[in-house]
Parts: C-alpha cells; sequence; structure tokens
DNA sequence: TATGAACATGTCAATATATACATGTTTAAT
DNA sequence: ATTAAACATGTATATATTGACATGTTCATA
C-alpha cells in the first residue's frame, strides 16, 4: 500500500517543505480525505530519503533550530507519476462508527436515539458551515493545470458528503419520529441536492 | 477505542453465531460500514472470552467438525448497550485515496484524469446498482424496534453515499470536459492570431 | 466417488495508526 | 524579562489491520 508514501511525494512535489508543514497539510484542507501524526510522517520522510526519493536541506532559522527542508527527487517524480497514472480498483467503503451505532440502535428506546442523531447532525452542520468559508476563497473554478484545481474538487466533494451525511441524519430523525405512515415514507426518493 | 469489540458484541447481541458466522456479517450488509478479516475476529472472539463478554457452545456439524457458536453474557450486554448509549463526538473523516489522487492530479493530462474518475464512476454505479437491488428486499420501512429497521437505515444510507458520490465524480468529469473545450478554444484563438 | 466450493478455526509477520513520551527553539505579546 | 503559542524533530509503546500461512470438514453435484 504505502499510502502516506504517496501523499507525502505527492505534497513535496507540489514544493518543498518541513515534516512540520506536511503535518499541517494533514490537519488542514487534506484532513477531508487523509491524515497522519508527525509521529508516523517523520520515520516515513526518514525511510524515503533512503529509497533516494526525497532529499533534505538544513536551513537555519533564528540563531540554531535547524530544520530539514524536504524536496522530490527525479526518482521520487517518476514514482509518484507512476502511482498517479495507476488505474487502482475502487476501495472498500470506510469504516464508519456512528453507522455501527445506528445499525444496533434499535436496541436504544427512541428518544436515546433522536439524541444522538440530534447531536451528530449538530456537529455535521457546524464542519458544513466552516467548509462552506473555505469554499468562499474560490470565486471562480481554478484552471485544470493548477494546485488549486485539486484543492477545489476536494473541497467540493467534501461539501457534498457533509450535506448528504446530514440529509441521511435528517431521515433516520424523521422515521425515528413518524412510526407511522410508512407506506408514505418508501414514496420518498433520496436525490440529493446540490 | 476497540470498535471491534462493540461490532461483535452488537451482532451477537442479535443473535448467538460462529466467528465465521461473523466474519460473513462483515463481507455482507455490514461491509458498507464495518469490515474485519477472520484473523482478526477469532483473537478478538478469545479476548471476550476471557472478559467474560461472550462465551460458546461447542456445537457438531456432521461427524466431527467443531463449531463455536457464541452467545453474548449478561455482562457482555450490559456493556454493549453503554457503549450504545454513549454520545460520542464526531469521527475524523475517513480516508480517501481516491480523492487524494484527485488532489494531486493536476500533474496528470486531462484525457488520463478522465480516464481515472470513469473508471470510478463505472465501478460506484455497480456498487449503486447493487445496493438498489438489496433495496428492494424492503417494500416498506420496518418498525424502529426491529433489527431489519437498523439494517434498513444503513442500507438506505450507503445508497445515499453512492449516488453523492457518483455525482462529485461526474462534476470532476464535467469541469475537465469543459476547460478542456476552454484551452482547446484558446489553442484556435491563438492559431487565429497566428 | 471425485471434486470443488463453502464451511470452519486458528496463527504469524508485516504494516499502519494512535497516543504518549521527550526535548528543545522561535516569535509575538505582555 | 517573562510567558504562551507555535515551531520543530524525534522515539516508544500499544493497538489495529492486512495478507499469508496452515489445516481440516462438509456438502452438493458431476
Amino acid at each position: 500500500m504505502r499510502n502516506l508514501k504517496y501523499a507525502i511525494l505527492g505534497l513535496l512535489n507540489r514544493h518543498p517543505m518541513t515534516g512540520y508543514d506536511i503535518g499541517k497539510e494533514f490537519n488542514y484542507e487534506l484532513s477531508q480525505f487523509w491524515n497522519a501524526n508527525h509521529s508516523q510522517i517523520y520515520p516515513e520522510l526518514k525511510k524515503l530519503v533512503e529509497e533516494e526519493l526525497v532529499y533534505y536541506d538544513i536551513q537555519i532559522s533564528g540563531d540554531i533550530l535547524e530544520k530539514k527542508n524536504y524536496s522530490i527527487t527525479e526518482k521520487g517524480k517518476k514514482e509518484f507519476l507512476t502511482w498517479l497514472h495507476k488505474d487502482k480498483p475502487m476501495e472498500k467503503t470506510p469504516k464508519d462508527i456512528f453507522r455501527l451505532r445506528m445499525y444496533f440502535a434499535n436496541d436504544l428506546d427512541v428518544e436515546s436515539r433522536i439524541h444522538l442523531l440530534e447531536s451528530q447532525l449538530q456537529q455535521h452542520k457546524k464542519r458544513l458551515d466552516s467548509l462552506s468559508i473555505t469554499m468562499e476563497q474560490y470565486p471562480t473554478v481554478p484552471s485544470l493545470g493548477t494546485d488549486r484545481f485539486g484543492d477545489f474538487i476536494v473541497l467540493e466533494g467534501a461539501i457534498m458528503r457533509e450535506r448528504n451525511y446530514i440529509q441521511w441524519i435528517k431521515r433516520c430523525i424523521w422515521y425515528c419520529k413518524n412510526k407511522k405512515n410508512e407506506e408514505e415514507i418508501k414514496q420518498l426518493d433520496y436525490s440529493v441536492e446540490l
């Protein structure tokens, strides 16, 4: 697999940065589809240096603080592009603990169920709001050859995903609140508004 | 975390079954939000027995084949319900390698990008079809207190998730094709100028 | 009755991930 | 000058997960 390897190579392919910077990326935009702790990043960078896919320059920040500024090598670039070109089969669906809980929720009284659903709803709404604010940075669709195009489509994907999750939670709440008219419920369709 | 623990307890809380059966569940409906290999399941069951959260009866299948039929204990039931009641904060967004690839895809020519997107699109459509067929088993919404209600809402969630992913991929393809035309038009403009 | 698919249970090694431990520097604000 | 937040880089331990190794039985069917 070595997915972290390619995530790091991809970032360094954009521009050189330190391990700390990579960690920050994983906590910002990328966090919508990737993440890693620094305890994973530093050893991986070490490995990538050994494999001659990246190298670093030491920069002095302030008086004595040594920063390792990592760059991708030609070999690294080549390996990254090979990975990027490969048409990989669809991944397994991701694990989702909240769905797992809802799967088993018939053991919960309806009030508790609604409470858990409402709590998740609030959290997802909050995330959607923050993603929407980020989206305001894009008045138009960036052009295809730029980094910002990648930033834009995954941000849009994240927004769509959150909207969709919110819709599902709302449906679950609706079912819980309306035990009757079961025939009617099935008439609704699951179309997603954009 | 011990999420597998609760996934197993939840299943055994529905009804007793073998480790093999649990593995099958993880490859069927549950696979839309949970999975585990048998190499993870058997050791976990062993642990749960030690913790007295489950126990097993040995059943003879055929002449000599011993099957371990696992059941949940009262202690296990209690611990499962405590877990189920707890209002947990939202999980980190799941990792998604295809989104990661698309994030970096500006290094790909437009044709390759569209090819990768179309390939994913076909696979997600196929999964959506199979989920939709499963949904045909539910002519009405099952009542709240039954296992089938849990089955139903997560199946509906899986369908919504696939529809949404498909919409996102289609949007990405649309952007690629439109921008491509724009660039072609630009090329034409240049040639006219020349 | 031979055969292959599904049933059934386990271990082992490698990798991936999370959390805590450990140590310091720089920068901006008070 | 003090302080707190952010910068910066690592290691260690525990847990989670994957994929391979290992072994055997039962059942349907050709």
